[in-house]
RNA sequence: GGAUCUUUAGCUCAGCUGGCUAGAGCGUACGAUUCACAUUCGUAAGGUCGCUGGUUCGAGCCCAGCAAGAUCCACCA
């Protein structure tokens, strides 16, 4: 590496990140289950949330990176043992679903093969596609333990999962029931509540006569699995019909008539038909009435048990046919256009068809209330705060988990079904040999469930199969810190965690909640494939480099929020990079000729002012750090950097050189950055000619020695400074920006730092009055300081002196009016009533001085 | 239908427990410039803090209502 005149991150991001693993870096100091107790209270852990292992890594993934990293590096600093567990995740559902579209296209279909088949192909195609995913998290300089990454299929994952199922089982937990289910025929696999989509729709609402009834329905089709009418017990209309039976259209089935509240007295004609196969309130109603289930659409969503012509055809086709036939025999009565929700298959939109399925559900009931007992006291700390009552609502009204999942693609469910009669044995026995298709226990033969888990339940175990919790041992890494996630998926996944830890565990999962936003476009909107307006991170970073594109992603940013990406703050992030690696060079250079061995001293006001500066910041990122604010600790590393270090302090040193006091500022904050841009800090700490060692092992910085007074004094030179500049920028007409030399009175902030003000405010020379002032008298400073112009430009100045004194008359008639009121006399702050006294009195004074001015003009 | 969030400069956002003249980045205007940096330096312009009330000595911030936008949840035939 060499200091080359800007910041090329190319050329060197991929050997600083060669040489962090080389040196194991990343890894926690403390190993697992080791440590002293005083030691284990140091510990720091994080998990990932696993990206696709197959997959890219995208903008949201970006952000959860940049924000991990930054915490897992900042507590590595503080001396923490940090450990950040990366993952890969086999994303059931999702991948199986690219691997379906991919068989597909070379024309076969998953029926072709067996479970085992499909697992050993669909393994090899995740096999060949990895390794993508980890690259790209190198390129975001992630410091995670690459030696710990945990596949969400590893061995003990599914020895993990499988424990807490036969738990459960043996709880009573985990039942095999036959319900309903969301079920997409085109993936032919049932789904969560919680990965349907409802989406509003157009629909038709028809009436159908039913004997002397007139039913309202959305989906006609299903009448063949008509089992009652339905009406409400308090509906007079219809008291006399309820226990009687009525002629089922189209077949030859009477059907009788129900009292059930699910009936709407409002709702259409009051009556409703009952299918308990096909519909989740029918389903509730037949189980009150003790109707039949009748199935009339299979797992291919085609019509069955209809007889002609109705069988084999899908469900949309047989529906048009119903309705042609309803019509003809003079049955069809009403229809009426309306909006409703429809659910849908999150993934392919197919419209999802409750199905009646036995399926392994998992009662929720005691794990949801076991979780809000431990939310309610607190145990975990959500940022954003709003977030636990949200989680909290949501666990009240869970229903039943559905587990089960119909595709290949998975952990396999360790449970098998009697297959020879045998009254004593059980139906179903737990057993984890699930490679065999077939098993015998004492005589009896039992056969696999050839279903898989749903991801979410073995991904509910995260923060215990990452830090490999175990049973009566003690793990310095569990619960964890902190976790960090998106903030959509606080049902699906965190939730779930919360309460399969406290189920396994007896302890919440971790401390605090991170929940980050959408990563929207830079127009608000949310990014899609479809829409074309997907940022690709690894392109970012290619422009600009790392450290850039992290900074960027965490600017104007808060917890919870959807917030757009912003490719110019990217930008502002790579000028950040750049401007201390020229700060860098300078310091480098100042120190090659000044030696400055052994301890700071500070030795004038602006050294003082700096320490203090760099105190506060220091101070106010730990601040931040602890509320999860990064945004702010960026914007007050910025300004801290740029506005304060190199337009003021560096400024200065060019003038009053202090080498080791350069030496320590500089540390200071390449180490408080570090966690932000780890790779120019690093490669700044190693060109650097003093430093030893790499920065990532460095300990966060103490504070610095000052004197307060002399550092308060140097705000009031900045003040001068400043004056001199606007002052030679207000200058009228053709002088404007024409730099006057300076003359100043009696001051001795002024005389001591004569040579640092003419130096930065630009001025050509500086002189004392020798008690005769001339030229422009500077305004707004409390000093005695003149620019050295000919009468021509005081006369046309007088303008703009007249414009200051109105502005500040304009303040001190503010300042006047609160004084006026009696009551903020009163009860106002004596602290904040005397400011205004004092403001009061500097304001009239300064009016007065320029008055002065104007008159002697 | 229920819930949550958002609304501050041209754009994207800060503004922590209410307190003097509301900030940043980017953009804009004017000016500078061999020697750390044009990925630079200096100066400036730009805001009735969504609207209406209320509480308070004092409101961008607290309370109530309204409007617009976004997200999540929900089985309405």
């Amino acid at each position: 590496m060499k200091f080359e005149s800007s910041y090329e991150p190319n050329e060197i991001e991929a050997e600083i990140y060669a040489a962090w693993e080389a040196a194991k870096a990343f890894q926690p100091k403390i190993a697992q289950y080791e440590g002293t107790e005083a030691e284990t209270a140091d510990a720091f852990s994080i998990v990932m949330p696993p990206p696709n292992a197959n997959g890219n890594l995208h903008l949201g993934h970006g952000l959860t990176v940049a924000i991990e990293d930054s915490l897992t590096r900042y507590y590595r600093l503080k001396g923490k043992s940090s450990w950040y567990v990366p993952g890969a995740d086999h994303a059931g559902f999702e991948t199986w679903v690219v691997y379906e579209r991919a068989l597909e296209k070379v024309g076969h279909s998953r029926f072709e093969y067996s479970r085992d088949e499909l697992y050993a192909k669909v393994w090899d195609f995740v096999q060949q596609q990895r390794g993508n995913m980890e690259l790209q998290l190198r390129a975001l300089g992630t410091s995670c333990a690459w030696d710990d990454l945990t596949f969400t299929l590893d061995e003990n994952v599914v020895s993990r999962v499988y424990k807490t199922f036969e738990r459960m089982f043996n709880d009573g937990m985990v039942y095999r029931g036959e319900k309903l289910v969301n079920y997409c025929t085109k993936h032919q696999t049932a789904f969560a509540d919680i990965e349907v989509e409802h989406k509003d729709e157009d629909g038709t609402l028809w009436d159908i006569q039913y004997g002397p009834l007139v039913v309202s329905t959305t989906r006609p089709e299903t009448l063949f699995g008509d089992t009652a009418v339905a009406v409400n017990p308090k509906d007079a209309r219809y008291k006399d019909l309820v226990g009687k039976t009525v002629k089922l259209p189209l077949t030859d089935r009477e059907i009788p008539v129900v009292a059930d509240e699910h009936a709407d007295m409002e709702y259409g004609t009051g009556c409703v038909k009952i299918t308990p196969a096909h519909d989740y309130d029918d389903f509730e109603v037949g189980a009150r009435h003790n109707l039949a289930r009748i199935r009339v659409i299979d797992d291919a969503g085609r019509m069955v048990g209809c007889g002609e012509p109705y069988d084999g055809l899908l469900a949309l086709e047989a529906r048009q046919i119903v309705l042609d036939e309803l019509k003809k025999q003079g049955l069809l009565v009403g229809e009426k256009k309306i909006t409703h929700a429809v659910a849908h298959c999150y993934k392919c939109g197919t419209v999802i068809e409750p199905t009646l399925k036995e399926q392994w559900f998992i009662d929720v009931k005691k794990l949801a209330k076991e979780a809000i007992k431990h939310l309610e006291k607190d145990e975990i700390k959500f940022y954003p705060e709003a977030k636990k009552n949200v989680l909290i609502n949501y666990l009240e009204n869970l229903k039943d988990w559905n587990i089960s999942r119909q595709i290949p693609w998975g952990i396999a469910i360790p449970m098998f079904h009697k297959v020879t009669e045998d009254a004593e044995a059980p139906e179903w026995v737990f057993d984890t040999r699930v490679n065999l298709q077939e098993i015998e226990i004492g005589g009896v033969k039992y056969a696999r469930d050839e279903d898989t888990f749903d991801t979410w339940f073995s991904s509910s175990h995260w923060p215990i199969v990452c830090t490999d919790w175990l049973e009566g041992k003690e793990n310095p890494y569990y619960p964890l810190n902190v976790m960090e996630t998106a903030g959509d998926i606080l049902f699906a996944w965190v939730a779930r965690m919360i309460m399969m830890g406290v189920y396994v565990t007896g302890e919440v999962p971790f401390r605090e909640v991170y929940l980050h936003g959408l990563v929207l476009d830079a127009h608000g909107k949310k990014m899609s494939k479809s829409k074309g307006n997907v940022i690709n991170p690894m392109e970012m970073i290619a422009k600009y480099g790392s450290d850039a594109f992290r900074l960027g992603i965490l600017r104007g940013r808060s917890a919870g929020i959807n917030q757009a990406f912003a490719e110019n703050s990217v930008a502002a992030g790579r000028n950040l990079c750049n401007k201390l690696w020229n700060i860098s060079r300078l310091v480098q250079s100042i120190v090659d000729e000044e030696a400055g061995e052994g301890a700071y001293t500070t030795e004038n006001m602006g050294e003082d002012w700096i320490c203090r500066e760099l105190n506060d910041c220091r101070e106010q990122i730990e601040r931040d750090m602890k509320e999860y604010r990064f945004s702010e600790a960026v914007e007050t590393l910025q300004t801290t950097i740029w506005d304060k270090y190199a337009d003021w302090f560096i400024e200065s040193q060019k003038i009053y050189r202090n080498a080791s006091l350069l030496k320590v500022t500089l540390e200071m904050i390449l180490k408080m950055l570090h966690p932000f841009a780890p790779f120019v800090t690093e490669a700044i700490w190693q060109n650097l000619s003093w430093t030893k060692g790499m920065i990532i092992a460095e300990q966060w910085p103490e504070a610095l020695e000052f004197d307060s007074i002399s550092a308060e004094n140097f705000e009031r030179l900045k003040e001068v400074v400043t004056e001199v500049r606007t002052t030679y920028a207000a200058l009228p007409g053709s002088y404007k920006n024409k730099k006057f030399g300076l003359l100043y009175g009696d001051d001795s902030l002024v005389d001591d730092n004569s040579l640092l003000i003419q130096k930065m405010s630009g001025a050509p020379t500086i002189n004392t009055t020798n008690g005769q002032p001339r030229g422009i008298r500077l305004a707004l400073a409390n000093h005695e300081i003149y620019l050295d112009a000919p009468e021509e430009v005081v006369k046309d100045y007088k303008e703009a002196l007249t414009e200051r004194i109105l502005a500040v008359g304009r303040e001190l008639d503010a300042l006047n009016a609160r004084m006026m009121n009696p009551r903020y006399v009163e009860k106002a702050p004596a602290e904040l009533v005397k400011e205004t006294r004092d403001g009061i009195e500097e304001k009239t004074k300064l009016i007065e001085r320029l008055k002065g001015e104007l008159e002697v003009i």
